[in-house]
This record gives structure tokens, C-alpha cells and sequence, in this order.
DNA sequence: GCTAATAGGACTAAAATGGTCCTGAATGGC
DNA sequence: GCCATTCAGGACCATTTTAGTCCTATTAGC
């Protein structure tokens, strides 16, 4: 149910890759072999990632990519929508009008409140939670927050 | 992002007919029609709900379909497994061991608790709601409370 | 036994996805 | 000024997934 594609993926795991190696300029052929993710895969995903606006870019000899703003800032909504585009959870939620049963659907609406409420926790979802680094809560725990536990439920780990 | 199969969107149609409908044998033909789907496709649906166990079914003459369990109790995750079967948010949450990036991987672990955590809050978003007739929360409100929207913060309608 | 209905699965067409490659443009060093 | 390096953009193809249709078997009622 519910995947993100493997580009989206990948993307997750070279933006973190970025966000350990700190400042700098990181070439496509390092982050590809820092990742294991092969070189024209890493380097079209980046592609994605720049025009997305998450990472910065210099071309040249010497030149690389960056993470555009602070790994806290970046959030799963973000990369899913840099590298996928803003779909919505169903067809009428990102393009209203072309689905025929429109009309008549009483579930449409609900699956789009859905899906923004599913936006919203994403977008709480920090690269920072992603990799394990956030100062201020462990993911399990922000998550449990973040994505509604209600009092007495654990989230499973 | 994060699509639903078109599937599974005529499933929650066609669930919510039943339970608007009530009690008694609905033939997959009454459905298609009341619903707008094409019968082939309908009766493609309504098979897979059964072999999922959220729809009851008996056959020949004067057969049909009926919802298996009271519509409260079947929730969004229900509806998506039944149909896409229980896949996970990325490849490794529902395949350990067939990503080759998986040894260096430190975002997996992540994805997975997402992963669990959206099933959760979807979990919690039942049929009832979808239709709009849970009788204890209006749809947009329950969500902001399962889904977690910070104190202050609204859901957009 | 005939008819109404679902069960199961094969099959096809279309679309999305993943991955590769090529050409062009910018930058820096010599 | 030239060349090596590196990104930008997009074309392209193979594969997989998805959507939709259809055929045959099975079950239940009359």
C-alpha cells in the first residue's frame, strides 16, 4: 500500500548523504559511489532535487551539489513532491474533473482531507528525524506525536 | 505522491454504497450501477474485497454481496490491503533483504516507522467517516485529532 | 435441470517507472 | 583561449504495474 517510488527513496538516501557531509561541494560520481546508487540513476536524481529547490548546484569543474537549505528544514513532503511531483492520494485530488464517478462519489472529498492530513504529518517529518540526528526527539517518538497516537498507544518499533 | 491504485478507490466507493444501502444481498450488477463502474470491473473489486474479508458473499440466484462487519470497524488500511495487498512504504519495509543499498542504508529504519505510523492514522479513518456519517466526529475534525495537527493548527477544508 | 449469481484466473492494452545515454552549457585552471 | 570537469535537459527504451475485459467453473434457488 501506499509506496513511494524508488527515485524518492534514493533521493531520501543521497539528501542524507549530504546532510553528513556537511558544507561543501559533493560531485554526482561521490555521492553516487558514497551511496551505491549507480552513477546516471544518482545523477538524474539530483536533477530532480535541484529543480525541486532542496539542493544547490554549481557546474563547472569544482562544482557539486549542496543541500539548499538546512537538513531541518527539509521535510519527506518535500522530497516526495521534488522527485514525484504534487500528486494527490487519488486522481480527483490532483486533477478534479476527470474522474466520471465524480458526481456521484461521496468518498472524494473525505479521501482528500485524507490526504492533506497525510501532507501535514510528512511535512513534520524532518531529514534530520530521517537520519537520525534531530537533537530534539527521536523519530519513533516525534512520530508518535506527530502522526497521532492517541493517549495510551505506543508506536511499534 | 503517494497514490492510491484507482482500485482501491472504487473499492471505498463501493463499500460505501453498501453500507449506505444497509443490510441485505447486493448483486455486483446493482452496484455497478448505482456506483458508475463498469460491472467487469466492478465484480473485479468486490471479489477481491471478499477474498479480503471485508465483504461477505453468497451465490446463485437471489446472491450478491454485503459488508462483512459493520462499517465503523473497516478503516482506510483495511480497504488498501485488501485490495493492493499489504505493501509497505518502500521496497524494504516489505522485502528485507532486496535492496542492495540496504547494509549502508540509514534511512530505511525511518521510512519504516513512517511507514507504520501512516498505517496507524489510517487505521483510524473509518468507512463510517468517509461517508460522513460517523455519528461521533465529523470527518475534518477527527483527522485533525488522528492525524495530528498541532494545537492551533487547522486542517484545510 | 435451468437460471442467476459469484469465484478464479487468463489475457491484453495502456501507463508509469526505472534506468541509460547523448548533447549542450557553465565554470575553473592552465 | 582552450580544455577538462561538471551539471542541465531531455530523448529513449525495457520492464513492471495497473486497469480493464472475458471465459470457464461453481454454487444456490426454483
Amino acid at each position: 500500500m501506499l509506496r513511494i517510488s524508488k527515485l524518492t527513496d534514493y533521493a531520501t538516501v543521497i539528501l542524507a548523504r549530504l546532510a553528513e557531509e556537511g558544507e561543501g561541494q559533493h560531485t554526482a560520481v561521490e555521492l553516487a559511489e558514497l551511496t551505491g546508487i549507480g552513477l546516471p540513476t544518482a545523477s538524474k536524481v539530483l536533477k530532480g532535487l535541484q529543480r525541486g529547490g532542496l539542493v544547490a548546484s554549481t557546474r563547472g569543474a569544482r562544482g557539486g551539489y549542496t543541500l539548499a537549505r538546512p537538513a531541518a528544514t527539509i521535510s519527506a513532503v518535500d522530497i516526495i513532491d521534488a522527485v514525484e511531483g504534487p500528486l494527490g492520494l487519488t486522481e480527483c485530488a490532483s486533477h478534479p474533473g476527470q474522474c466520471g464517478l465524480e458526481p456521484s462519489c461521496r468518498v472524494g472529498r473525505s479521501w482528500q482531507r485524507v490526504n492533506v492530513a497525510i501532507r501535514r504529518a510528512l511535512g513534520d517529518v524532518k531529514l534530520t528525524q530521517l537520519i537520525g540526528r534531530d537533537p530534539s526527539a527521536a523519530p519513533a517518538a516525534e512520530l508518535a506525536v506527530v502522526l497521532g497516537s492517541r493517549p495510551g498507544l505506543r508506536v511499534r518499533t
